[in-house]
DNA sequence: TCGATATCAGAAATCGATTTCATAAACAGG
DNA sequence: CCTGTTTATGAAATCGATTTCTGATATCGA
């Protein structure tokens, strides 16, 4: 790693001081015509480029934002980084992204790591595993960074958030499967503690109950592939002994309805004749299952920009 | 967003000087019993997080490293991604992703960003899509930084690289098409200029080679799905017409296998009964198509990982 | 022509840490 | 008891920018 130039190398070449090469770099026309034209040479020929981190220490900010998710290889979550990423850099921001693999220990760790980086905001979606709505320090931390949260809501929290509209997803998503004939519909439901779980189980109940229905059944996993694939694999032969299969299953998330669907496969049950399958979410592989998916869509990308822009109005 | 507390107000209420803090922070061993009590009740009484960019700039590090790759939201990236998240995390480091979208000119202007960011050190994965190997402006940025290639390789460039064996991975795929009985083997090409398609390409033909099979045949995607898709769709009614169609296919990935899967489902060509297609890369979800996908693994977690232990060796 | 105002650029303080250097106090050995 | 070493801490320089303050010219109106 070659030595890297600095504003005052520039300056020297240039014959000027750092404070003029500083002006020509950020509003070049508060200085005269030929001065600037000297440190545009300096800069050319030391193919300088400011150090970032420098120049924002007396600004006393970062330009970074924070990004905190479950889990990036979820494509779900994936398609929403890109989101944030996008309008970020349109703003000059920078993302950092972490993991919380739905832990409130990880999610606590990195809200302190993002706090000692001094990133000028943090966008998050509360990991789903907690013990508390927020801890002492979470809360610390939370109350001295600009936040917004995505996705998962907590009770009592003043903060921003970009999320769907979770109970009319799903309520439109049973009533969809009602109408087809359906009588016997399943829940798979996500993680249990999550706000965004128990919206979807709301809407589910809903419709039931608004089409007088009092068949109910829910098998849980925690909204991901192969948790849905593997609970789905235990219980089956069970619940085919108690001759109570469903003829339909609404599923939390398109993950563990791809699941799901992996199981029936598996398990010689013929979708969608003997088994409807409904999922929630719209991710890119929804369509490329056979058969394809029947899922209510969730604007992932769009809600990863919007986000960012509630988080901007607020730095 | 509330005043940040700096070591100054810790020194001040401990009654000593800001090194004495600092030497608290960094090694408190050297620092007498008593003396580092009274820094650490300051510290807990302001609950005072060090600022990390302000510790680091004299050490003239940033504890960052810069990832560039072309598409998070691909899952082939995403599992990559998170390999050099998590060991990054381990090291005290923080990863800065960003997405060329396999363009050379986004390419060009986030090894700037990076730099002007001064991250310790860049992973990259080249760009599919280039004029030229690299642009003088690169070469120069590249020579200032470390770093690290990742995936794809690029001719005459002396820098670490961490890839699988492409030629090898294909070879052996088509070797089982063949031992399968095909004769007719088609290659769904990926973007063209990149390494990776060549030497997947070069282990595709050199297999058919050896078989003494002359039959060939090639569709050229850009490692994408829709783009496998509507290839296939356009394609498949002319090659119909002229008898010109394979028994098998040969996809340089995953994703444009599932691409192909969804076009042959719309197409009602039965696979496999009708059609065999075999991917490369091992993505979560090829296995949960239908029928499920062969493919060759590409352990792309692992990947990461090891790129991020050559780049800490680097720095 | 003279004082008032605008332009332009440099000097110096600042951001919040680390780290080198210097020094006072404590301790040891002869 | 005096010198030499160790231990513990503070003072000050540093990292690489920005920005405020200040002063020197240049420009202008009367």
């Amino acid at each position: 790693m070659k030595k890297k130039s600095t504003i005052y190398d520039v300056a020297k070449i240039a014959g000027v001081s750092p404070s003029t090469v500083s002006r020509v770099m950020n509003s070049p026309e508060i200085v005269a015509e030929d001065t600037r034209q000297k440190v545009a040479n300096a800069v050319k020929e030391l193919a300088y480029i400011p150090n970032m981190m420098a120049a924002n220490m007396p600004r006393r900010r970062t330009n970074y934002i924070g990004l905190i998710i479950p889990d990036i290889t979820n494509i779900f979550f994936s398609n929403l980084v890109r989101g944030v990423q996008d309008v970020c850099e349109k703003h000059g921001y920078s993302v950092l992204v972490v993991n919380s693999d739905d832990s409130q220990e990880k999610e606590g760790r990195y809200l302190k790591l993002l706090y000692s980086r001094r990133v000028d905001g943090v966008i998050l979606t509360v990991a789903g595993y907690r013990e508390e709505e927020f801890s002492e320090e979470e809360l610390f931390l939370l109350k001295k960074m600009n936040i917004v949260l995505i996705d998962r809501e907590i009770n009592r929290m003043m903060t921003p958030i970009v999320k769907v509209n979770n109970f009319a997803g799903a309520y439109s998503a049973v009533k969809y499967l009602l109408t087809m004939g359906h009588k016997k519909i399943m829940y798979l439901a996500g993680i249990k503690g999550t706000k965004t779980n128990q919206e979807r189980e709301k809407g589910y109940l809903s419709a039931l109950k608004e089409a007088r229905i009092s068949w109910k059944k829910e098998l849980t996993a925690d909204f991901r592939l192969d948790t849905a694939y593997h609970k789905i694999m235990y219980h089956w032969p069970q619940l085919k002994s108690l001759d109570e299969l469903p003829t339909a299953i609404f599923a939390a998330n398109d993950l563990m309805a791809i699941g799901a669907l992996k199981a029936f496969a598996q398990l010689k049950v013929r979708v969608p004749e003997e088994m409807s399958i409904m999922g929630f979410d719209n991710i890119p592989f929804s369509d490329c299952t056979y058969p394809p998916l029947t899922t209510i869509a969730q604007p992932t990308y769009l809600m990863g920009q919007k986000a960012v822009e509630t988080l901007i109005k607020l730095i």
